[in-house]
DNA sequence: GCTAACTCGTATGGTTGTGTACGACTTCGA
DNA sequence: TCGAAGTCGTACACAACCATACGAGTTAGC
C-alpha cells in the first residue's frame, strides 16, 4: 500500500507522480464514481503504466484516493470545537462535516463498489466516533433523545449530508441554503422533544 | 413502449413472456442494479433474443421495470387512509412505504445509471405528489413545519427511506425494528415543534 | 391447417475497461 | 558519471456487455 503509509523509501519523482495520482483520483472518481483507470492517469498528466506501476488494480487506487480523502477530512474537522451545548456543537460540526461529505459522496460509492462488502465502512469507523462521541454526550446531557438505536442516528445524519449532497449537485437546492437546511434537519432528529403535547399513550 | 401503453394487439404467448421479462427485470434489478440483461433473460426463462425482440434496448428494458414496481406502488398506496391527524396519517403512509422503497432501491439506482437524466424523477412525481399533498395539509393544520422548503422535506424522507432500507439490508437493523425507526425520524423532521424550549435568538 | 407472430440458439461485431509484457527513454541520487 | 529507479508508449490478452443478423423451429389465432 503505497499510501501514506511507511514506504520503503521511493525516489522524489515516484512520489510526486504518488500524490498526483492521488489527489487526481480523489478529484476524478469525485465527479463520476465509475472514472476509469485511463481517465484517472491522464488527469494526473502520468502515464497508465506508470499508475499501474504504484497501484497494481483499481481497487488499491480506489482505497487510497478514499483514505486520502478521509485524512483531509479527518485534518479539517479536528479543529471543530465540539464543547459547550451538544446542540451547537453539532451544528458547527455538520457545517465543517457538510462540503466534505458533498465533495466525497461520488468517491464513496466508487469504493463501495470496487473494495470488498464491509471496507468502507471500516474505513469511515474513525469520522464516525467522533460523531458518536458527540451524540453520546449530547445524552448524557439530555440534550438529544435515547429512544432510537444509536448506530441509526450516527448513519442517518450521514443520509442527509448525503442527500442534501444531491440536491445541491443537482441544483435543486442553493449550495448556501443547504447548510441551514442540513442543521434543521439534523437538529430536529437529534434533539429530544421535553414535553411532546400529545403524547401517543402506551 | 411496450409496458403498459396500449400495445398494437400482441400475441397471448408474447404478452406473457413480457409480463415475465418484466417481472424478472424488477427481481434482478432490484438485488444486483448491474445485472445484466443476460442475467435478467436467463431469470424470465427466456432467450435474449426474446427479450430484445420485446425490449430494443436495456435502457428500456430498465425503464418497463421501474414503471411496473411504481405501478404497482401505486395500487398498495393508494389504499392507504391520509385523512385524519396528519402526523398519523405520515405514520400510515411510511408504514406502507417503507417496504416497497427498501424492495426497489436497487432498481432505482439502476435506472438512474441506464435512463437520461431527470428520466427517473420524471417517473417519480406522481408518488411525490401524494407525499406532497399530505405535507402540505399537515401544513396547513399547523402539525407539520414550515421553515424548510417543501422540496427538500419530500425529499428527505426519501432519503431516509433508503437509508433504513442499507440498514436493513446490510443487516445493521432488524426489519421490524425499521419501520418504527423510520416513522419515529420522520415525525422528529416534519413535526414542528410547538413552543421551542430555548429558541435562537433572531 | 395455414399464416403470421413468436421463440430461441449460435454466431458476429463493436465497445469499454482491466491488467500484463516489452522495450526505450529520462531522471534521480550517490 | 553511472547504475538503478522511474516513466512512458504501444501493443496485447482477456473478459463483459450490448446489440444485431441469420435461420430454423414452435405456437397462437382465425
Amino acid at each position: 500500500m503505497p499510501t501514506v503509509s511507511a514506504g520503503p523509501r521511493r525516489r522524489a519523482d515516484a512520489e510526486r507522480s504518488i500524490a498526483r495520482i492521488v489527489s487526481a483520483a480523489r478529484e476524478r472518481l469525485s465527479s463520476d464514481p465509475d472514472a476509469s483507470v485511463d481517465d484517472i492517469a491522464k488527469a494526473a498528466g502520468v502515464g497508465r503504466m506508470t499508475l499501474y506501476g504504484h497501484f497494481r488494480t483499481r481497487a488499491e487506487l480506489v482505497e487510497a484516493a478514499l483514505v486520502d480523502a478521509l485524512r483531509a477530512g479527518e485534518e479539517a474537522l479536528s479543529s471543530v470545537d465540539l464543547t459547550g451545548n451538544a446542540r451547537d456543537a453539532l451544528a458547527r460540526l455538520l457545517d465543517s462535516s457538510w462540503s466534505l461529505v458533498a465533495e466525497s459522496m461520488a468517491l464513496s460509492s466508487a469504493a463501495q463498489k470496487a473494495l470488498p462488502a464491509g471496507r468502507v465502512r471500516e474505513l469511515h469507523a474513525a469520522p464516525a466516533r467522533r460523531v458518536e462521541e458527540l451524540i453520546r454526550r449530547g445524552q448524557d446531557d439530555g440534550v438529544f433523545r435515547t429512544d432510537l438505536p444509536i448506530s441509526w442516528l450516527i448513519n442517518v445524519l450521514h443520509y442527509i449530508l448525503k442527500g442534501a449532497a444531491e440536491e445541491s449537485r443537482t441544483g435543486r437546492m442553493e449550495t448556501g441554503e443547504a447548510a441551514r437546511v442540513v442543521i434543521a434537519t439534523a437538529q430536529a432528529i437529534l434533539v429530544a422533544t421535553p414535553p411532546d403535547p400529545h403524547a401517543t399513550p402506551k
